[in-house]
DNA sequence: ACTCGTTTTACGGTTTTCCGTAAGGAAATT
DNA sequence: AATTTCCTTACGGAAAACCGTAAAACGAGT
């Protein structure tokens, strides 16, 4: 059973629903805090004390304010308390629901379950936490397991997103060849990006550029 | 004082906070459903009781699953109960942040508040709720009160709305063209809709279409 | 019915994007 | 070392978008 565990969620109404779910499990340790950056520092002072937990419940997004933050996002935070400690547990408990951004969690930084915020989201929760605990399997929402078998998901990569994102920003196709030339990153030839674009628009069923970025938006790619 | 309320919110996490605040308020009367036509069933038969409500919570945005509803929104589910109901009053308790968006719940749906959920919401919930019962100054959290003076945000109609829908779903200017031709929308000619796009463009500082139509994904108009 | 001002349409030239073809270059295979 | 394959770059014509200007249509007011 986990004794010590580490909440990082923004909102406060969420916030009290999860500790008052972890309080009914008989959890010794409850901590939690609001923004990424407290949750790390009480991480890192766990970490020094010698008594370190043993998992983590956490948002994907924090709401920016007048606070200026060094960790801004759940990815952030995990990939950072992930480095420190690699035998923690992790679950992110998030609203998110683009298989994208899901797989990527698993592939990228090895959390070890996600549980969609939703109807019964405390009761899915619940089970996860027991279901991380007794074994190394990743546990996902239900509604959301075919993310995990999907594999048509993984075929865009950084040079693709860093592409669509400077399109989205409003430059032109010759704006990106120069761009890419200072970054020295390659392909940069204005035809080889007119294909890379040509591609994706192909691979999103995309009629025209518009509706390319259009659509990565909507699928949370960018 | 508030006697008997409504909340509609589908998070569990969420609906349980929000009810543990009106307990602690001292609240006769607090019913909540997750599904907006269950919320909407309670109004109807209280209202036939003769006892109705006097006060709606809502959030906007309802996942959709497996069941098949009628109101799929929290808009859709306000302005059913504004035509029934014209002097309940009503919170909206929601992430949104998109000043175009929540604007309109205050000048077409009436709503007495607007809430955003965040790290203090559940305080700022309380504040609205004895705000509202006094006096008819709508409230809204301090950090967006800038929207309802604001006034260059009502300056987008029904026409930009449906030329950067359709230009975000992949039709080309000509494409657009013959389609409000047969649709009889007027203004229909290709130079006319340039000259929109144009207009949005500058309106939104956009570098060209692409970035149109990104900007306004951003902003929540489409 | 006429004028003024605004909106809509028409047109033409320039730029950008689109799309197919082909050449060049690097790594892998034989 | 030669060949194949894959990736990158180059080029050129066609289409679409961009941009300014001017004509036509419309509406309100006199």
């Amino acid at each position: 059973m986990f004794k010590k565990i580490l909440v990082a969620e923004d909102f406060d109404s969420i916030n009290m629903a999860v500790i008052q779910l972890l309080e009914s499990l008989n959890i010794n340790e409850i901590h939690h805090a609001k923004y990424c950056d407290d949750v790390f520092q009480k991480f890192k002072k766990a970490q020094f004390d010698n008594a370190p937990f043993d998992l983590l419940i956490s948002d994907l997004s924090f709401k920016s304010d007048f606070r200026t933050v060094k960790l801004k996002s759940g990815e952030e935070l995990i990939e950072a308390i992930r480095k420190e400690q690699p035998n923690i547990k992790i679950i992110v408990y998030s609203i998110e629901e683009k298989p994208f951004r899901i797989k990527s969690l698993f592939e990228n930084l090895e959390i070890n379950a996600f549980v969609q915020k939703g109807r019964q989201s405390l009761e899915q929760l619940k089970i996860a936490i027991h279901s991380i605990e007794s074994n190394n399997k990743p546990y996902i929402s239900p509604e959301l397991s075919y993310i995990l078998q999907d594999n048509t998901i993984h075929e865009i990569d950084d040079y693709d997103i860093k592409l669509i994102n400077l399109l989205s920003s409003g430059f032109s196709q010759e704006d990106i060849e120069s761009q890419f030339k200072e970054q020295k990153i390659i392909p940069n030839s204005k035809s080889a990006i007119e294909k890379r674009i040509n591609k994706l628009k192909i691979y999103f069923k995309a009629n025209n550029t518009i509706h390319l970025i259009s659509i990565a938006k909507d699928l949370g790619i960018i």
